[in-house]
DNA sequence: TTGCGCTGTAAGTATGCACTTACTTGCAGG
DNA sequence: CCTGCAAGTAAGTGCATACTTACAGCGCAA
């Protein structure tokens, strides 16, 4: 998986620009916006320093622009068809979020704090980042539910939290205070479906 | 709600520390690992900035003793005790999480921005601090569990994972993206004990 | 060839910061 | 009063870093 849309769809191509780009996105993964310096990340990027204050003004610019054109590319082909079926759907859908943090381990941690810490760096830019892939997931919730197999009387987007939301937090308790759980993938989906009511119910699983 | 737990309980009393460490603390919130300078803190706590080298030795041993105590004092008396009937518990939980957010609206995504960034923060230290936090709200699950209140057959962190992930979820999704979600507290509760399956189901609702 | 736009090179500026050193002051106990 | 420890004061060191300035080379089009 890459990190950057491209390489030159999004009419901001040029080569210095996008090596600037992908150099910062790395180095700001890697070590925070403090570690990132200038010339680290024109050093990484084959560029000179002075290139990079030309080309973006300042460090603050040039990490907003990274940040708002990041999106892990081929993940969202690795998302659930809206007409997948469900427990297939599911399936896929846990894989690929297990598949992406392995992936990215080093950096998401990272983005994700200097996302928290500068609520500037989120603005400007496409919404075709991180906030196309959620509008992917939400979207294969709400087919299910127009299809019956999913109670309709929540939000598709409350559907697709109950869904991600434990792995995320899974993920925060790992990366935040180095507690990690294991996951039982089936039992995982199982619980989702099914709820936590009543004692164990084996047996009346959907799942295999 | 303060921020350490004391005042003179762990035996790390004295006055120039706690004041030390809670400046520490709130300035670690307002502005970061590296917008906390030693300076501003020593003045914060009344203190000269010799002093903090004196009883800490450098900025990061500092910051790490401040993690380490952090705690939302308050917070643990509000969660429920093990024996409250499951609803109810469910409901002082939901309760106490999204006061807590209101409550540090500020500092926790600036503490949590903190910890993904430095992971060297969070080593040392009594599990007092958060981890106690989530040890109680483990057991509380773990006690249903046992009353037959709730299935049997997923360990109580998964359970207690299942009620907060997507809280946790919601709350990253508008500090780290701008996104807000509304929240139907009642809708929550039930979609969490119920589950996702199937197509609308009021009235088989064990809440009101 | 000339001129223009872009990049590279070299050097430098200004600033902020963690941390140190050397000395003084204040206070408590014997 | 004397002693000793903890805190304050003042000044400074060394370093990293964002950003600037001045100048030179290169390719391309007219």
């Amino acid at each position: 998986m890459h990190l950057l849309a491209g390489p030159e769809g999004q009419g901001w191509g040029k080569d210095p620009d996008r090596g600037l780009l992908l150099a910062a996105l790395e180095l700001l993964a890697e070590r925070g916006y403090r570690g990132a310096t200038t010339k680290e990340i024109a050093r990484r990027a084959g560029v000179n320093e002075v290139t990079l204050f030309r080309r973006f003004g300042s460090k603050e610019a040039l990490l907003r622009a990274a940040l708002s054109h990041f999106i892990p590319v081929g993940f969202l082909e690795r998302l659930p068809a809206e007409e997948a079926p469900l427990e297939e759907g599911l399936r896929q859908l846990l894989e690929a979020y297990l598949d992406l943090l392995k992936a990215h381990q080093a950096l998401l941690p990272k983005l994700l704090a200097e996302l928290l810490r500068h609520p500037g760096l989120r603005g400007a830019g496409p919404p075709e980042g991180i906030l196309g892939v959620l509008e992917r997931a939400v979207g294969f919730f709400r087919a299910q539910q127009r299809r019956g197999l999913l109670r309709s009387d929540e939000p598709p987007e409350e559907m697709a939290l109950a869904f991600v939301g434990p792995l995320m937090a899974r993920f925060l308790l790992g990366e935040a205070l180095g507690v990690y759980l294991p996951l039982d993938q089936e039992a995982y989906l199982r619980g989702y479906l099914e709820g936590r009511y009543g004692a164990g119910r084996e047996g009346q699983s959907g799942l295999r």
